[in-house]
DNA sequence: GGGTACTGCCTACCCGGTAGGCATGACCTA
DNA sequence: TAGGTCATGCCTACCGGGTAGGCAGTACCC
């Protein structure tokens, strides 16, 4: 639902029209939305009463405003956690799964190149950077957005180096008792 | 695309019916499937010429194999990284952007609340872990997902921490020309 | 005998996301 | 000046992901 609270994130600051939303929030999340979707999502949000749309101005655009109901729902989800259950699927982390269970599938080869891509963004993310802070746009929310990415991507990288040392070890089939070492790992 | 490729890959170790299918990929995955999605899934694959059913047999399973099509798609799948473009939206970066730019927003708040469920989140975590290293399933792919979610969760809180002290130093303005040490952040 | 639970299937419905069509106006260029 | 392109602005159609729920048979237990 990220899109349709988005928008009445941004419906709550002031009244816009469709094709205006689209930009407000590509701008300022930097992730890209197809204009179709604003134009379903904001038939859905004025079909449950969160926003009133305005006739078409004299120059073609229509003017949605936000409701009270509309109003209500926005802080709730600003102030409702995003939990951890009720992500979208992680399909690296769905891919990885199954292939450690397939024969004639290399493990070695796909982590290697999951790695070269994700450290190619790596480097895409921190060149953005370099250039938004030289820039002296000083944008702060798009810093922290290119932030993000750096995290997440970090993660995944440390994540992926991981599984290959996991895997390694798991080749050479585990000592009978398995030496102290181990618990510490577990408990991290 | 994580349910259509997840399905093709467990199709082809060998052939199975949608039930066990579901069974299948949330026990190696760890991610729950609702049965539905599996059987429109199914549909669509056969549609595309990936896996071909068997009628029902005697108790009522209908059996799906993999075609050589489907063979293709999956190891396609495999040897292509996940992009880091083409994910699914973070919904929680959208909500941080846009609440930046919000008045009657409590940033501190938000986060605060969106740390102490992360938090929370990772604790279930190294439990599931302990409990799974004890249980001496030593079951390494279910391991290996929960360290992608530990990765990522310490991620968003560390993103999280990071997000308060860049807010705290933008409430008072920057300095004339910022003294040096945040260049060394910028290029980390 | 009836409640509960599991296996096994299917349909309906909604949201997210993409493609594409249509119209207007500005601006550039042959 | 006519035609190309691009931006603004709207809308519809279509598909995949995801959820809810219904239906039937079996098994098990009180």
């Amino acid at each position: 639902m990220s899109v349709r609270h988005g928008l009445l994130a941004l419906l709550a600051e002031q009244p816009r029209y469709g094709y205006e939303l689209r930009g407000e929030f590509e701008a300022r999340t930097g992730s890209p939305l197809n204009v179709g979707q604003v134009y379903t999502t904001l038939s859905r949000l004025e079909r449950d009463g969160c926003v009133t749309a305005s006739g078409a101005s004299e120059t073609g655009q229509r003017y949605y405003q936000i409701t009270a109901v509309g109003r209500a729902e926005v802080t709730q989800w600003f102030t409702t956690p995003v939990r951890r259950e009720d992500r979208p699927r992680d399909e690296l982390a769905i891919k990885l799964a199954l292939a450690v269970g397939s024969e004639d599938v290399d493990m070695r080869a796909i982590i290697q190149a999951q790695r070269t891509d994700s450290l190619r963004a790596l480097q895409d993310y921190t060149r953005l950077k370099v250039r938004a802070g030289a820039q002296g746009t000083d944008d702060l929310t798009w810093l922290l957005v290119l932030d993000a990415m750096v995290f997440q991507t970090e993660a995944e990288v440390r994540w992926l180096d991981h599984c290959e040392t996991r895997l390694v070890q798991a080749r050479r089939p585990a000592p009978l008792h398995q030496p102290a070492g181990e618990g510490a790992e577990v408990t991290r």
